[in-house]
DNA sequence: TGAAAAATGCTTGTATACAATCTCAGGGCC
DNA sequence: GGCCCTGAGATTGTATACAAGCATTTTTCA
């Protein structure tokens, strides 16, 4: 029984509903697992995919890999793929790695934003503000990534796109209650406005260490269980 | 006619020649790229990859889509896939982007180096002397991965290794004469041992600072001749 | 002779068939 | 009663067939 209707939904987001592209259907994906509309520990089999995109194996498969080298999605070898559930350690790496990469990307962003950019950013964090809460997860993303593309360093976006889009995964895991960027993104923009470079850095360090303050790690992160953590008092001495 | 021979030298790499697993074909055609036995713009017909490799066509594709997502070839529908030619503004990003990471990176480097550490980057880099120039360019770039995974950030080295690769392309296309890392990597080795991180970072930029200015930009970038630099004195005027 | 148009061959894009492997349920054995 | 083994079903891995598009050559006409 192919569970093709479970991913109806997906599906349905753009043109009509079936024969879409390579690109449609990684972006469609892409915002299913952002928007938490599909979470972690989900699996995601070949043949459902392809029913709701109405496409065969071969065209979902080339988006799994896509998604599988930036960590969206786990492929596992004969057990097929699964939305990702990022490790407590994982997650830590990633929050470390936005605040260098976002604090210092600051700098390159004051020096080239231009008015265009400051509506638009406006724009995003008023959408944001009145979305419902799975589309304000993906309008987050949006925010941070036009933020950091102003840099006008392609290679640095790239990285940092995906480390957004893992953020979300990230909070979906380990965010309780009302996580995610709780709106403080409007406050940014007035910062932006005078080039304090010094407030935006202590800003974006602040969210970005704010956020990660918010989540809880002792929840199983629905992965295997961490039995070290569990049962195990022994942390310290084992060196090797 | 296939030329199937032409690859025959990248299969011959590992095991026996034929049959080769996904990841195996993938450091194969890695390898061949870094060390600019596979230059930029040089095509590769799926076809006589998968002679070549005794595979089908479906693992070649992964295998290129995979490399294209890390921007070391290119894909171009019904058009195949070719080594890219990175642009210069491409190579600038790169560059501005390693000095980035690499030096902030190397605070956490600091903090954690062991005696391991130095060790196996003593070895490497001693090989990178002895070694022909081709596969010196390969060690020179495990050096730096090397040098970064001591950061213990996963997301950060593997965002690192994509453009520490990319620069190799980028010395095949812009490097005159003995470009790449002169053997300079020796070097840090003092300085990370007594872990001072200014005299590092200040070495790291200007090692590679060093690089970026040894390259030659004038030279057309081998993929669409620049006419507009060629025969156009008006490069100021235009503003749109 | 030169240039535009048509045809052929080669390469890639997509789907599908078949083989290999895993999962899970059922039954037998300790 | 619990555990292991076995087999059916389902899912993924790989190869191949066929369709679609591009490149080059050949042909034709001025």
């Amino acid at each position: 029984m192919n569970d093709t209707r479970q991913f109806h939904l997906l599906a349905g987001l753009a043109t009509g509903h079936d024969a879409r592209s390579d690109d449609a259907i990684y972006q469609a994906l892409w915002e299913a697992i952002v928007e938490h509309r599909l979470s972690p520990g989900a699996r995601l089999p070949e043949d459902a995919l392809a029913g709701a995109f109405g496409v065969s194996r071969t065209m979902i498969r080339r988006v799994l890999q896509r998604l599988a080298l930036e960590q969206l999605v786990t492929l596992r070898t004969h057990r097929g793929a699964q939305i990702t559930s990022p490790t407590p350690a994982e997650a830590r790496d990633v929050f470390r790695a936005r605040r260098l990469l976002e604090g210092a990307l600051l700098t390159e962003v004051v020096a080239h934003v231009t008015p265009e950019d400051l509506q638009a950013l406006t724009r995003i964090a008023d959408q944001e503000r009145h979305a419902p809460r799975d589309q304000a997860i993906r309008l987050s993303a949006r925010f941070h990534t036009h933020l950091m593309a102003m840099a006008g360093n392609a290679s640095l976006s790239e990285a940092l796109s995906q480390l957004i889009s893992r953020t979300s995964l990230i909070i979906a895991v380990y965010g309780r209650g009302r996580a995610g960027c709780p709106c403080e993104h409007p406050a940014l923009i007035p910062l932006l406005e005078r080039r304090d470079l010094d407030a935006l850095q202590t800003w974006m360090h602040q969210h970005l260490t704010g956020i990660e303050a918010s989540l809880d790690f002792t929840a199983s992160g629905d992965a295997l269980p961490d039995f070290e953590h569990l049962f195990g008092h022994h942390r310290e001495q084992n060196a090797s």
